[in-house]
DNA sequence: TTGACATATCAACATGCGTTGATATATTGC
DNA sequence: GCAATATATCAACGCATGTTGATATGTCAA
């Protein structure tokens, strides 16, 4: 036994912490914490163009990260907390040390 | 002002974010979650050629997350906790719901 | 000093990603 | 239905990233 986490998981994990790795999409984040927000609004916000927001929320939204509305001809995004308090806990987990772990030297 | 967090700060949020977007480097991280590896212990582990792995072990100390030692002919690496942990607060912030906070509602 | 070993770096390549501008798909009000 | 508005998708482009095999660097042992 190498690893105690499944690849498919950390595959999983990874295509979402890659939806976190962009400048931009973290800004998305950043406004979503004070709440539900239309497009508009974050295309205001962050003075940029219109397909650029777009692309950069339908990848927070196929991470899981953000959930969205249709509200008339508006679109509203918000953060999925729950998905984003499980990926603090994976990096949580790395920080308690894991005791009872046997150490193999290949070198000394 | 449209974001609580300066955009220097979250391109550097990113760089670190991106070094856990690769499956490669999760898979390392989770092994050194055991404590300290040297190289060879982790291409056994993976099964990964050489440069591979140097390549992704470039990438998490590049990022702050891991800490390297050399031992002879040997190099030690192990997690950056201090650095793992900060991480994890910023994506606990996220959970954490802004209150008073003005909603500027552009579309009713 | 020479040879073996551990690790890092490099060059070349293929693939993926982010940007932009154009076009498509709702939805509403007239 | 038609025009206007909000958002999504597409195509094309350039750039970054991950992989591989070859080479360089550093360290030890004989």
């Amino acid at each position: 036994m190498t690893s105690r986490t499944a690849v498919s998981d950390l595959k999983r994990v990874a295509r979402v912490f890659h939806a976190l790795s962009d400048p931009t999409r973290l800004q998305l984040v950043d406004l979503l914490r004070g709440g539900e927000r239309c497009v508009c609004e974050l295309t205001d916000a962050l003075d940029a163009g219109q397909s650029r927001l777009s692309f950069h929320l339908k990848a927070l939204k196929e991470a899981g990260l953000v959930l969205d509305r249709r509200d008339g001809r508006w679109v509203h995004y918000r953060l999925n907390h729950e998905r984003v308090e499980e990926l603090a806990g994976v990096l949580t987990e790395c920080c308690a040390p894991i005791k009872g772990w046997v150490r193999s030297r290949c070198c000394a």
